[in-house]
DNA sequence: GGTTGATCTCTACGGCGTAGATATCTAGTC
DNA sequence: GACTAGATATCTACGCCGTAGAGATCAACC
C-alpha cells in the first residue's frame, strides 16, 4: 500500500516522486534557483534519469502544474452556486499562497491534465443553476477562471501586499496636483489587505453574474 | 527633433532602440529565441552592450514591459466612469493582441514605472467619480487591475481561442455521465470569441461595481 | 543462463547571463 | 592641438543550463 507504483526500475526512481521533489525545490529556490541538475542532486540521481521520465523540462513543468491542481477538492454540489463559486476561487487563493512559486505554471498552461475538466465540470454546475444559458456558461466561465487566477497571481507576485514604507514614500513623492487621488488614497494603502481585496473582488465579479441574470 | 537622446555614445546606441528592438525580437522569435546574445547581434552590437545600458537581463525585461506600458493612452475624463473603465481594459487587451509574446512580462514586473501611476490615476478618478469610499477605490483598483490582466493573459496564452478540432474531439471522449455540463456546451465552445468572452466579462466585473454603491 | 526491454548514467555540445579587464570615443580644459 | 576624464562599447572567460546520443545496469521472463 505505501509503494504506489507497480513497477520501478533499479533505481527506485517514480514520477511522482520527482515531480514533488520538483514542487519542493521550486518553493524553496524559487525559479531562478530551480533547473534540471539540482533537481537531479535533490532526489539523488543523474538529472538525466528526471529527463528520461518528463522528456522536457517543459512537460515536467506541466506535471508540477498538474500537482498543483490535484490539490483541488470539490466543492459541495448541495451549497448555493455563489457558495461554490466563491469556495473555488477561495481554493485557487490557498493554492497560490502555498506554492507561491509554483503557482505560476498554472498561468502557461492553461490545461493541465484531465483533473481540469472536473473543476471545470463543477463551475459548469454552479453557473447552470445560476441559471445562465449555454453560451454565457462558456463564457463566464473561462472568463471567471482568467480572473481569478489574475487575482492569485497577483497576490503571489507582490501587487496586493500592504504597501511598504517605501512605496508609501514613492508616491509621496508624486506631484499631488497631477495624482489627486493617489495621494489622497495613501492611508487606504497603508490598510492594504490581500485577503480582503481578494473576497471583495470574487464577491463583485458573483454580483456581476448575478446581474447578467436580469439582464437576459 | 528627430534625435532624442541628447548625448549619444561612439557607437550611437541608444537605450530606446535597444529595447524596441528587444520587443520586436521578442515578438518575432518568442521567449525562447530571445537572449541577450540574439539581441546584440539584431542591433549590430556587441551584447555586452546591452547590459551595459540596462544593468541586467531583468532590467532590460522592465524596460520592456514600461514601452509596452507607454502605449496606453489616457482615456477621456469627461466620458462616463464606466465608458472609461471599458475603455482602458479594452486598451490592454488590444495590447496583448499587438504584443502577445512581450505582453506576459507585464504580469512579472506588476508595477513597471512612472508611467503606472497615471493609469492607475485614471482608475482612480473613475472609482470616484462611480461613487466608492477610499477603501474600495484602493482595493477594487488592484483587484480590477489583476482580473484584466488574467484575462488578457489568457487570451495571448491561448485559454480563450475558440475551441479546435481537437479539443472537441478531447471533450467528447469524456464520460457524459460524469461530464453532463462539459458535453452539453461543446456547441457553445465552437462558438467561442475571445473578444466577446472579454467584453462580456469586463461588463460583468463593471456591474459587479455598480452593485458595490447601492450595497455601501 | 541468456535475452529483452525498461531504467538510469556518462559524456559532450552549443547556448546562456554576466563579471572584469580593456579598448575606443566625446567633451571639456588648458 | 594635446591632455584628461568619463561615458560608451568590446573582448575574454567562467560557470551554469537543457538535452542529444551512446552506453551501462538491472528486473523479469523464456
Amino acid at each position: 500500500m505505501s509503494k504506489k507504483s507497480a513497477r520501478l526500475g533499479p533505481r527506485g526512481l517514480s514520477p511522482d516522486e520527482i515531480v514533488r521533489a520538483a514542487v519542493e525545490l521550486m518553493e524553496q529556490h524559487g525559479e531562478d534557483g530551480f533547473s534540471i541538475r539540482k533537481l537531479g542532486a535533490k532526489v539523488g540521481c543523474d538529472p538525466m534519469a528526471v529527463l528520461y521520465h518528463f522528456g522536457s523540462r517543459v512537460r515536467l513543468e506541466r506535471a508540477m502544474a498538474d500537482v498543483l491542481n490535484a490539490e483541488l477538492r470539490p466543492v459541495d454540489p448541495n451549497a448555493p452556486w455563489r457558495a461554490r463559486l466563491s469556495d473555488l476561487a477561495h481554493q485557487y487563493r490557498d493554492l497560490a499562497l502555498r506554492y507561491p512559486r509554483t503557482f505560476p505554471l498554472l498561468l502557461r498552461f492553461w490545461v493541465t491534465g484531465p483533473a481540469d475538466y472536473q473543476h471545470a465540470e463543477m463551475i459548469y454546475q454552479a453557473l447552470a443553476d445560476a441559471g445562465l444559458n449555454d453560451q454565457q456558461m462558456a463564457d463566464v466561465c473561462f472568463g471567471l477562471y482568467a480572473s481569478v487566477l489574475g487575482l492569485a497571481m497577483a497576490e503571489v507576485g507582490g501587487m496586493l501586499k500592504p504597501a511598504t514604507s517605501e512605496d508609501i514614500a514613492e508616491v509621496r513623492s508624486l506631484p499631488p496636483s497631477e495624482f489627486p487621488m493617489t495621494t489622497r488614497l495613501i492611508p487606504a494603502f497603508e490598510r492594504q489587505e490581500p485577503g480582503r481585496v481578494y473576497t471583495l473582488m470574487v464577491g463583485t465579479i458573483l454580483d456581476g453574474i448575478e446581474k447578467l441574470l436580469t439582464a437576459s
